[in-house]
DNA sequence: ATCTCATATTTAACAATGTTAAATATATTT
DNA sequence: AAATATATTTAACATTGTTAAATATGAGAT
């Protein structure tokens, strides 16, 4: 009656469908991660879900909590050497992008997610801010340092996926059908300056224009702790 | 056939559905704008839109579109005197941080567009890589300065959103269905130091929050144009 | 005035989604 | 062997986005 091992035949074990749904999302795409076709890939009929998991966000709850996993967080709870602090933090951003774009649109669902965003996300940050305290800065301005480096992580992935998704060249087609763009002047000179920018812009690799960004928030970092 | 209103004569105008759909939004949430209900809210047929609008994603966009347009970029084309450009700068991201919470969800729904989120994101990152490389960035750096200050305003948006919704209690169930958190470890110490520090960091007023990313960000582009 | 015709909307219906209830098969315990 | 907890299937529902067909309205031409 206590006895929490019981069983039919070959069990559906929670590990192997978020495992199965993970390569749903990759190969699919997350509007095509549906309950139904998770469960036939399983060889399973859907309604068979719902006895190991309350909801469909409880599975994706758990899509995102094994994304943030696989960052290995638990690599860089130590920072060795305080004064290479930067290097660290670095470090630990990169890993954490790596980890939401190493899935198709994962940062959309971790950013979906509630409780595992929540927890592991504020997990790094206050390791980040452990450390930022160390480096110099007194609590809150640590806190707020980790937060607003995690901001940046978080935004610049979500543009990044999004640029990858199907659409993206439908430039064109869009327009017509809504006039109110009034507002928005389109100068043709900014035309010339854009296309000559982000062309180049774009010809970098995607790593370098994060570490870009994430060099311009630690020399911020930096300066900001000289100064109390 | 017995109701009253059935006429052509006062038709659907796109731009007052548009606004139906954000009062919608903002009294139901992203995940109860649904075209059936919005159709209600016009009075109308949930079929009808489709004579105005091809999908429901361009409805999305328009969306998208307008709630971005409502930031009045166009304040902010030229800086007037470039000494200026830091004050500037942070006007220009509060001012698209303050379009984009102006609506509940507006985060998502924008992230979520296509055409309009990239136009008009695009729209406002040339018009900062202008006046940075006025500034004294060069034109990729200055790009990439943008872009990153972008994205970390993306970033800051998204999760303070993401905090708003109507979750954020059930903390507590999250954690018993899935054991596969093993490598999340909370060390009680951890405990400890999140409880001192997160709660004395959200009594802060978000904007200011979101200022001092934001002067961070600031302070390390000044750093970075000193050095070519 | 009526006929035509493009415009704009309704009615009806479809496939797909998340979800629940009831029935059913299986393994463990009694 | 009977009973029971565990795990899954079948059937069904309400909602969603969407399409096809019918239908009402007003403008212009005859």
């Amino acid at each position: 009656m206590m006895k929490t091992k019981k069983a039919k035949t070959p069990h559906l074990q929670p590990e192997a469908v978020i495992q199965a749904a993970l390569e749903l999302l990759d190969a699919e795409g997350l509007e095509n991660v549906t309950l139904r076709r998770l469960a036939a890939k399983l060889n399973v009929q859907a309604p068979a879900l719902y006895w190991h998991f309350k909801d469909k966000t409880d599975i994706t709850d758990d899509m995102a909590q094994v994304i943030l996993t696989n960052a290995k967080l638990d690599n860089f709870t130590s920072p060795t050497d305080i004064n290479n602090w930067t290097t660290w933090l670095a470090d630990l951003m990169h890993c954490l992008r790596n980890a939401l774009i190493a899935h198709r649109d994962g940062g959309r669902v971790v950013a979906g997610a509630t409780y595992g965003r929540a927890y592991t996300l504020e997990k790094i940050m206050v390791g980040v801010t452990r450390v930022l305290e160390k480096a110099g800065f007194d609590k809150v301005h640590a806190a707020l340092s980790a937060a607003a480096t995690i901001d940046y992580v978080w935004g610049f992935v979500i543009e990044e996926q999004a640029g990858t998704e199907p659409e993206t060249q439908e430039f064109i087609s869009a327009l017509p059908n809504s006039q109110k763009t009034q507002s928005i002047r389109t100068d043709s000179e900014d035309d010339a300056f854009l296309s000559d920018i982000l062309k180049e812009y774009r010809k970098l690799p995607p790593t370098e224009i994060f570490d870009w960004g994430l060099q311009l928030i630690i020399t911020g970092l930096k300066s900001a702790i000289k100064k109390p």
